[in-house]
RNA sequence: UGGGGAAUUGUGUAAAGGUAGCACGAAUGGCUCUGAACCAUUUAGUUGGGGUUCGAAUCCCUGUUCCCCAGCCA
């Protein structure tokens, strides 16, 4: 069924699009483009701090920024914040510029890094020093805190605050010349310590670090503050809108007020909320202990919500970025409810994603009235929503297997498959009826055996009589074995991340969250199948190549996520 | 208890003084060679209390609740 203009994916805002609802932040873009505050400007950008993995909240700032700026016909940035040498690597650098990349679908051309700045940092902060408006501390870190005061207590001025220029530049000079040791003095800009809001009350600007930086090496041991770097990079770069997270509200004075103290081009920050999604952890610092302390696989294992692990997961970048176009963007602290996630993937799966037959629990059937060693090949749809896929054949043989589900000795009401007496489907092959069934020791089922209709070739009875059930199945002899895995929300709880909850966030781990499952059976046109390639089971989810384990005589499928099915819900009500 | 933000059906998100809409979920029915998809219908909401107004989610007053801030992290 065609789309309509509003539900389609398509993020551009057409023409002919009848009414598209602009978020606040666009809303704030098109009153600037009507006043001209930037001259029609629309540049936006992306600034990780490369100390660790992309998650699916960096997801929601990139497709934002780069999604306004491809809106606007603007410019995005990728601009790493790499102003802290000890937490930062290359390897994260690496990583993310290939999350962003393959999110955004385009090759990024337009990368930066604050490290690239640091001389311009250097000497904005000099004409501050001269300005009168910084100034060399030497107060220690534990002395600094003890002087900033509290909400309701004014801070108290550092002694050092008002040396004179002169020796606050020679000062300031000397600690980049490396004559100090850590921590043993700061640049602070001269603000006020009374103020409610304590970035104000003489904030770091700079401190000393005598460390390796991924990047510049040992050029610098003076590195600056979040505060003082970030708005001077969104002005150099000549930034319009610096779109960040709520947390960051009350810095928006600061980065305010050093532009102003500046003199120089000044960009508007938004602040937006950042994305909470239940089921899972998002904070860098709890998905490091999930890979440290080995509870996945990595930091791409498939249940994580990191970029990678949803890649490797078989999530598209459309479906991530669909996923945000739906959410939408506000300044509400809102949990989005993963069901949102996986119904973006099910929705672009479905119209794109070819279907195979694979039983992944096997149970053996023997049809008995079907010619001893006889194969014949029969038609299968590849894409119902899609009929350029066209079809493909599907080998049929006197034994199959079929999903374990898929039998009940004693079926239940309303319960549509095989069972002793019923006729089903067999998918694009014949109606079989069950005939009998072998039990083993312990009882359980084992081999079923069926008669087949062979009028009913390719799936219809001329007849007409109907059945309730249609089920998939593989050829055995013709099989291709397979391991899948299939994964599970990570955490039972809906918010495993609560702060008022005084258990360990781990307890909730959810101990099904990977099932693997060996000797799992798939219809031999999946022979050869590749990283990247992502199939519709029938009648059980979307399935992708795992691109790190699988190998052609060894395949390895992961579950990205099931179909939907009514059946289960209902019963499990 | 200082300051800064926020609150609209179950979950998100629109409505800029004039019909509270959309998506997802849920429910019901239809269709079906996937218990999928698809189609149709339904469900359910303005944080409390006042006020202004012909008319308030929107403006004013006043409560409540939630989030953020005292790193030489970002």
């Amino acid at each position: 069924m065609a789309k309509t203009p509003e539900n389609g994916i398509d993020e551009n805002a057409s023409a002919d699009a009848p009414e598209k609802r602009l978020n606040f932040i666009e809303q704030i873009i098109e009153d600037d483009n009507r006043t001209g505050k930037f001259e029609n400007r629309v540049h936006t950008r992306f600034p990780p701090e490369p100390n660790g993995y992309l998650h699916i909240g960096h997801a929601k700032s990139i497709c934002l920024n780069s999604g306004i700026a491809k809106n606007y016909r603007g410019t995005f940035n990728l601009r790493f914040d790499d102003t802290n040498p000890t937490k930062e690597e290359t390897e994260y650098v690496e990583s993310i510029i290939e999350d962003v990349e393959w999110l955004t679908g385009m090759k990024q051309d337009r990368i930066f890094f604050a490290s690239d700045y640091f001389g311009q940092f250097y000497d904005d902060a000099v004409d501050l020093i001269k300005k009168g408006k910084a100034y060399v501390c030497d107060l220690t870190g534990e002395q600094i805190r003890e002087t900033r005061g509290t909400p309701t207590v004014p801070g108290t001025e550092s002694p050092y605050r008002d040396r004179s220029v002169e020796e606050n530049l020679d000062l300031f000079a000397r600690m980049k010349a490396g004559e100090f040791p850590d921590g043993s003095k700061t640049l602070r800009a001269k603000i006020d310590m009374a103020s409610p809001n304590f970035n104000m009350r003489d904030p770091v600007m700079y401190r000393i670090v005598h460390a390796e930086h991924h990047r510049t090496g040992d050029a610098w041991c003076l590195y600056p503050m979040y505060d003082w770097a970030h708005g001077l990079e969104d002005s150099i770069e000549r930034i319009t809108h610096s779109i960040c997270t709520l947390e960051f509200e009350h810095h928006r004075p600061l980065y305010d007020w050093f532009l102003d103290q500046l003199g120089v081009y000044h960009p508007q920050q938004i602040e937006f909320a950042r994305l909470g999604l239940n089921y899972t952890v998002m904070s860098k610092r709890k998905l490091l202990q999930l890979v440290k302390e080995n509870y996945v696989g990595g930091w791409d294992d498939p249940r994580m919500p990191t970029i990678c692990g949803l890649r490797r997961r078989g999530y598209t970048p459309e479906s991530i970025r669909e996923f945000c176009r739906r959410i939408g963007v506000a300044k509400f602290n809102s949990t989005i409810d993963v069901v949102q996630l996986e119904n973006a993937l099910r929705d672009e799966l479905n119209k794109t994603a070819q279907r195979r037959m694979a039983v992944i629990r096997p149970l053996k059937v023997v049809v008995t009235n079907y010619p001893e060693g006889q194969t014949e090949m029969l038609d299968a749809v590849n894409n119902p929503e899609n009929e350029a896929d066209g079809t493909r054949q599907v080998p049929f043989s006197k034994v199959i297997y079929i999903e374990r589900d898929d039998f009940f000795e004693e079926a239940p009401k309303k319960y549509f498959r095989l069972a002793p007496g019923k006729e089903v489907r067999l998918r694009y092959a014949y109606y079989v009826t069950c005939t009998d069934f072998v039990k083993d020791a312990a009882g359980d089922v084992v081999e079923v055996h069926c008669t087949y209709d062979p009028a009913t070739r390719g799936g219809s009875s001329p007849d007409g009589r109907k059945v309730q059930g249609t089920i998939h199945w593989v050829s055995a002899e013709h099989a291709l074995d397979a391991e899948v895995r299939l994964y599970d929300r990570l955490f039972t709880k809906e918010n495993p991340d609560d702060p008022s909850d005084p258990v360990d966030f781990k307890t909730y781990l959810n101990p099904d969250s990977l099932e693997i499952v060996t000797g799992c059976k798939l219809e031999p046109s999946l022979r050869g199948a590749t990283t990247g390639d992502r199939y519709q089971f029938e009648r059980i989810g979307y399935f992708c190549v795992d691109s790190r384990d699988s190998s052609p005589d060894r395949p390895v499928f992961n579950r990205a996520v099931s179909l939907r099915d009514s059946w289960a819900k209902q019963a499990g009500k």
